[in-house]
Parts: C-alpha cells; sequence; structure tokens
DNA sequence: GTCTATAGGCTGATAGAC
DNA sequence: GTCTATCAGCCTATAGAC
C-alpha cells in the first residue's frame, strides 16, 4: 500500500507530530529521531539545525496547500460571482479537507502552524510561506469591498485566522467544555460551523463597503 | 508615583513579558531573573519550580478579570435585556480596556494566554483558571439561543477565543500583511473590529435559535 | 531575603569509523 | 547513509553562607 517512508521523511513526520503536541523548544532533536526510529547524528546529516528541520517541515506541504487555495480562489477571483463565502471557502476547504482526509500528517502540520502563528517568534517564518496567498484572499476582499478601509480588511482577515488555528490546533478545550459531548477531534464538523462563523464575521466586520444584493 | 516593586513581583512581571514574547520553554530562568534584577537563586525560594512561577503569573490576574467578566455579564444575564452583542462586549471589554489602559504587564498577559491556549500541553492550566467564566457565558448564549444545539454553541465559543487571542497576540502579523500600515499594537482599535466581528460570527452561527426581533 | 557556588543531567551539534 | 562516541555549554534546582 503505502510505500516505506525514508529516513529523512521519517525525521520530518516525526519532528511534525512532535512540535505540533508540545511545541518547538519543549521538543529535544534526540525525541524526534526516537520516534523517526534513526540514530542522533542523523538529524545533522539530513538538516543544518534543529530550526532548518523546523523550516523544512513547513516548507514541505506549503506547494500543495497555497496552490489548491490559490486554484480555488481563481475560478471567481475578478468577477462579480465573487462572494465572502466563497472566498472563505476557498481559503478554508483545502485545508480541511486535508487535515480531514488525508494521513496524520496533515492534522499535525494545521496544529503546528497554530502554534507558531501565535508567537512573535516564529511570526517571519510564518510570512515568509503563508503570506504571498493571504494576500491573494485581502486583494479579493478588498475589490469586493471597495468602500471598506484597508486596515478593517487586514483585522478581518487576522480574525478569520484566528478562529481557524484555534479550531485546527486540536486541544481538548472543547470537550472540557462540553462535559465530553463536544469532541476537538472532528474537524470535518468544526469545519462547518468555523466557516458559517467567518463568513458572517467578514460580511459584519466589512459591512459598509458591501456591494448591492 | 508607582511604589517600588518587591521583588516576587518583579520576578513574575519578568516572566510574564519573557514568556509572552518568546513562549515558556524558550526562556531560562536565568533570562527572568537577569530581566527582574534579582539572583538566580530567588527563583526556587519564591516559587517551587519554573512551572509553579507560570502558574503563579496565569493565578495573579485571573480575579480582577473573571470578576469584571462576570458582573458585567450579570448586569442584563437572565433577562429579555440579553443578546448576542452585550455577551461579546462583558466578555471582550474588560480584558481589552486592561490591556490598553493598565501598565504592560495585561498586554504581557494577553498574549502568555494566547500562548497557552493554542497548546494541548498547557490547556488544562487554561482549563482551571479560565473555564468557570467561560461556562457562564456559553450558558447565557445557550439561554438566549434556545434553538441551537450545545455543540454549535461551544464551537462559536472557540471561534470567538480564537479571533480574539490572536488579535492580542500582537505578533506583527497585521504590519508585514499591510506593508507597515496596520499597527498590531493599536489593541483598541483592533478590538472594535475584533467586537464587529465576533458578534456577526456568533448571530451567523447561532441564527436557527435567535430570537424573535 | 538574598547571595554564591555547584550538582547532575540534558542540550544541540560534530567527528570520525564503517 | 548510518552508526557510536563525545564535546562544550546550558539547563533546572538545591545547598549553605551571610
Amino acid at each position: 500500500m503505502t510505500e516505506p517512508r525514508d529516513t529523512k521523511t521519517r525525521i520530518m513526520d516525526s519532528a511534525e507530530a512532535l512540535f505540533a503536541e508540545a511545541g518547538f523548544d519543549a521538543v529535544p532533536i534526540r525525541e524526534i529521531m526516537r520516534r523517526a526510529d534513526a540514530r542522533l547524528g542523523l538529524m545533522s546529516y539530513y538538516f543544518e539545525s534543529k530550526e532548518a528541520l523546523l523550516e523544512a517541515v513547513i516548507a514541505r506541504r506549503i506547494d500543495v496547500l497555497s496552490s489548491e487555495r490559490k486554484n480555488r480562489l481563481l475560478v471567481f477571483a475578478g468577477t462579480s460571482e465573487s462572494s465572502i463565502e466563497k472566498i472563505v471557502d476557498a481559503f478554508i476547504d483545502p485545508f480541511l479537507e486535508m487535515m480531514t482526509t488525508k494521513n496524520d500528517g496533515w492534522r499535525n502540520y494545521g496544529r503546528l502552524i497554530a502554534h507558531l502563528a501565535q508567537s512573535s517568534r516564529w511570526i517571519e517564518l510564518i510570512h515568509r510561506y503563508f503570506d504571498a496567498t493571504s494576500e491573494l484572499f485581502i486583494a479579493e476582499l478588498k475589490r469586493i469591498c471597495p468602500n471598506v478601509p484597508d486596515d478593517k480588511v487586514v483585522r478581518g482577515y487576522v480574525c478569520t485566522v484566528g478562529a481557524m488555528l484555534h479550531i485546527f490546533s486540536i486541544t481538548g478545550r472543547m470537550r472540557m467544555l462540553s462535559d465530553g459531548k463536544v469532541d476537538d477531534e472532528d474537524i470535518a464538523k468544526s469545519g462547518a460551523d468555523l466557516k458559517t462563523f467567518i463568513s458572517s464575521g467578514l460580511k459584519g466586520t466589512l459591512t459598509e463597503g458591501e456591494r448591492r444584493g
């Protein structure tokens, strides 16, 4: 079925999972290599440093995510068919589908991004890999809300990312808040409510410039 | 003017600021004590461990925040005057006001909570200090939206917290996304858009059970 | 209450055999 | 490409003088 993963891949998978769970600094290289079933020295053979390993983990999945987001946006962007709902779908659905249908890697990737994006220490890394795509979405929001000041659109985008990443972080908080009734792991179900929340939130924030209809 | 802070307070202030900036694991005790202008051994004199210091930092401000939130909620909770906007104001405004009008401590507190709430490693700590209040707000949302399933309300609450904390984390991302035009530090301005985003988002998510009018 | 000194272990990274 | 062995430094936490 799935072909055996080579050593470099196993190291990245292991780092992705452990960084997602505990954060970059809480994870020793030794633990990454133990989970990858490889000896300590091999990290330095494949990656320049622990930080370079983190960057490799981020870089590995960025192209497939960003191009899927971009492709879906470009179906309607710039046309009169565009809408806040469609923009939100194009932004959220690719990540959501990968986290739910693919292997655990994408799930860990989402949780890891949630850590990094909340920290000024790593925000430059997030900026470098994510913000070319961010700017496409912000530009399309601006286009369909031409009378809204730019800073409102940027704040609306940041609220969007915050809500999304907090849902994606899968901490167990929802279970705690619901006496065990809501399952944080059920990203598909959460994703539906998340998209409603974000679409409504953006509409409210960008309401002044909303087009007729 | 402000009386000189005693050593224990200086240690907590220093830890709060450094944890907020880089995260718990990235900050050595030595650096905390250097910033507090105290010697290494004093950390163990005042606190049982580094983790206990973190908990003391969280605990220090929780009562004033939670009671302010609760007091504002109880002005209208349970009455026909209640509304999603008022609930959002009671939840967001106390934190917002403290982050903008008091000293830097509250600002660092908000950024620190943003780190911790995103991590399954610390979520039990967040639960222990925040979720008595969370449950009051969730209960009032449920009350005024009686036909909405409980899990939708919990997910709406988590989206709310995610958007709020991402704005409060002050990473510099908004500046990066706006060619320097939007200032992440301007929490007062961000807070206004944040509240609009959240109120609209909750209304959209909890729409099925919204009361007449 | 505050200090210095240090224990004991773990860290990231590298050297060099195979 | 993978291994073992090890370095030099840093970590949290504590002991004991003042």
